[in-house]
DNA sequence: GACCAGGCACATC
DNA sequence: GATGTGCATGGT
């Protein structure tokens, strides 16, 4: 008998099918649209992204040796544009300086010391080092956002103030660490928040997790 | 025009 | 330690 986790899982993956996430050419392309991406619309960061990709900007030395301002300058559809430019630099330093700039010399390292160092990444909090670690280094860690949080509180899995990270042990306890069921469960909690949740409201009989116990 | 989006850091109490 | 606030564009 799978867990009410597994049960989830099954009927969005069902409903929905494979979201093939995350939407990128190369591991660097999906870190920079972890941090550009904070509490942001996908759309403008992908807008932004163009912004970068036309010019050939696209790589830890060409975006370090920007100014903040330029660089803000071109990422101005994500909003929060200079917050984000100084949050782009604070991890491109750490990324050149700790690992020549290579993304996959991170991957080498302690999926968990990894993580501590990028929280020390000033502008990279959880839910960014999360998906950086799932998604750009394909690291067995579960992410946690907003729609999850929502989501789960739909269906009493967890209480209003649970944090984080309680929410993420709930997961990575009640599923096998597998980078692939991670990387489409997440996406598949965020299509369902998205296209669902979002777009009608109160009306849950159409959500695909209705009839399910606990909600 | 209001509300929300694939958050985070910092100030203040 | 909890609660509030600034950051800002673009879609519905």
């Amino acid at each position: 008998m799978k867990n009410a986790f597994y049960a989830i899982f099954d009927r969005l993956y069902s409903f929905f099918g494979p979201q093939h996430w995350w939407p990128a050419d190369s591991p660097f392309e999906v870190t920079v649209g972890a941090i550009l991406t904070q509490n942001t619309n996908w759309s403008n960061v992908e807008k932004a992204i163009n912004n970068l990709k036309k010019r050939n900007l696209l790589s830890a030395d060409k975006l370090h040796r920007l100014s903040k301002e330029r660089l803000a300058s071109l990422i101005v559809p994500v909003g929060y544009y200079n917050i984000k430019a100084k949050r782009l630099k604070e991890f491109l330093g750490f990324l050149l300086k700790g690992y020549q700039g290579n993304i996959k010399k991170m991957s080498l390292m302690d999926t968990l010391l990894l993580r501590q160092q990028l929280l020390a990444v000033n502008g990279i909090g959880p839910e960014t080092a999360d998906s950086i670690l799932l998604y750009a280094l394909n690291k067995p860690i579960f992410v946690v956002d907003a729609y999850t949080k929502r989501i789960l509180l739909r269906h009493r899995l967890i209480k209003e103030n649970d944090d984080y990270v309680q929410i993420q042990n709930l997961f990575m306890q009640n599923l096998k660490p597998e980078v692939k069921l991670f990387n489409e469960y997440h996406a598949l909690l965020v299509r369902l928040g998205k296209e669902i949740c979002l777009k009608n409201r109160t009306k849950c009989d159409v959500c695909p997790l209705n009839s399910l116990k606990n909600n």
